[in-house]
DNA sequence: GATCGACATCGACGTTTGTCAATATCGACA
DNA sequence: TGTCGATATTGACAAACGTCGATGTCGATC
């Protein structure tokens, strides 16, 4: 297609959480083959809902809505210590899943919107 | 779906996938929380998909259609040996995304269908 | 300023994962 | 029957991951 020779070796420093990418990479997995470093970016969008304890975070994230959920909250929602889900939640924050707003002394998650979209669009659904 | 081959086609007898626990699981992870079963459930289906080398393999699946795409290209389309590409497909089955037929001596592997769809209505889009 | 509470980061650990070379399996065919 | 070609399995190893306790950071309140 485009690239005459991908021989690798560089990852390209953007700016861009994989989830950002994802929205301008491909249309759909199951159109045509995706390239090398697309399938990079998607593999890393969906490594970061590789994990049960992600999925549910994210899952009690996204039933919050607009307001997001608190750290707090989530702290007591999943059985793992607090550095555990502070690790998991940055995870996902830097796979471009969701954001973060600092309320007082509280932090705030929510679902990045339209992110979950843009993964079923890669999907073909 | 024609193909007509008197030999036999065997179909990956799995008693129940992580792929066809979650049709049945939630109907998306935004409405409400997810169950900790559930989770671990989406977990492993997306845990599949959270490597860019099986990404790849089943964008180039995806788009062979019905017919499937034959383990002898497969090996040619990604840079990795043999083995890790069978590892890969293996693991992709095992999750419910693919399904194998052989014919003659080769190894045929398609998108099991609605799988996707499945996939996309778990996202909630 | 000193203290407290909420959250993030660090360091270390056992486990899981991706990878390959070697080997096994199995059908086709001479 | 024996060989060959295609695919799967095994065994081993390094890298990545999930987890926790200890510690750091930073805003709020006294």
């Amino acid at each position: 297609m485009a690239a005459s020779t991908p021989s690798s070796v560089l990852i390209p420093v953007v700016d861009q959480s994989p989830a950002q990418q994802l929205g301008a990479c491909c249309s759909s997995l199951t159109e045509a083959p995706i390239s090398v470093a697309d399938a990079e970016v998607a593999a890393h969008v969906f490594k970061a809902l590789a994990d049960p304890a992600r999925v549910r975070l994210l899952s009690i994230i996204a039933s919050s809505g607009a307001e997001g959920a608190c750290v707090c909250d989530l702290n007591e929602s999943v059985d793992l210590s607090q550095p555990t889900v502070s690790h998991h939640l940055k995870v996902m924050l830097d796979a471009g899943l969701l954001e973060r707003e600092r309320r007082a002394s509280w932090a705030y998650y929510r679902l990045r919107p339209g992110v979950l979209q843009t993964l079923a669009g890669i999907l073909g659904a």
